[in-house]
DNA sequence: TTCCAGGCAATAC
DNA sequence: GTATTGCATGGA
């Protein structure tokens, strides 16, 4: 891992809090050991994740509806989804956008949302065994650079590094950077880190825990 | 009751 | 180029 500082911080946070087993599946056995968020889903130290074509669709899925929402609130509603069995590209695209819409109540933000799901659906459809490419994620309406690397790294297994709003707390409390802009701090992780999916991974979802956990961050204003 | 959560696009300057 | 605003639910 190299003798870095961010090296240093991933030791530190993974012996604080443990393997967090991200991304969380419907269906997966796994406990999530930690205390916030779902027990469901979570696949601690196992990196062999998605394991089909519909696992890595829901991680998409989720990657979209977990925007600027809580996760518990798009539990809900991956899990209306499937008991609707929308949860496939196919079965998602054959929902009118408004059924759509109230099936996600739950994620919050439901209208943008529905139309974000069909774009990506559409998208998902057209790139049979194929991995999509990161620019080719971010020129679809509703897809983020978070968002875009998310689905890179966590369905696709791309060691992309994932910055979010938690990534900018840790490190500016941990007083190790100002940086706040998107891509010069992913460039920071990615340059001092092994190019390694199951470590960008675990680094990411080790943020998150963390930056959930303490209460004390000076919560910026978005 | 208010504040916030694993962002993004549109608009304004 | 950076700053602000709308989008929306459910839990603390």
């Amino acid at each position: 891992m190299g003798k870095t500082a961010l090296g240093e911080l991933y030791r530190a946070l993974l012996k604080e809090h443990g393997p967090q087993g991200w991304w969380p599946l419907l269906g997966v056995r796994g406990t999530n050991p930690t205390k916030t968020g779902s027990l469901r889903g979570y696949h601690p130290g196992d990196f062999t994740y998605p394991r089909n074509a519909g696992q890595r669709f829901e991680i998409c899925v989720g990657a979209i509806l977990t925007q600027n929402t809580a996760w518990p609130n798009v539990e809900k509603a991956l899990l209306r989804l499937k008991a609707v069995k929308a949860l496939s590209a196919a079965a998602l695209l054959g929902l009118p956008e408004k059924e759509l819409a109230a099936h996600i109540r739950p994620a919050g933000y439901f209208n943008q949302k529905a139309k974000k799901l069909k774009v990506f659906a559409h998208f998902f459809q057209g790139l049979p065994g194929r991995t999509p490419t990161r620019d080719e994620l971010l020129s679809l309406w509703g897809i983020g650079p978070e968002t875009a690397d998310s689905i890179l790294l966590y369905a696709y297994r791309v060691p992309t590094f994932v910055v979010d709003a938690y990534t900018r707390r840790v490190l500016l409390s941990a007083g190790m950077t100002r940086e706040t802009r998107y891509d010069a701090l992913k460039a920071l992780f990615e340059r001092s880190l092994p190019r390694d999916a199951a470590l960008y991974q675990e680094f990411h979802a080790l943020l998150v825990e963390h930056g959930k956990g303490s209460e004390d961050y000076g919560r910026s204003r978005r």
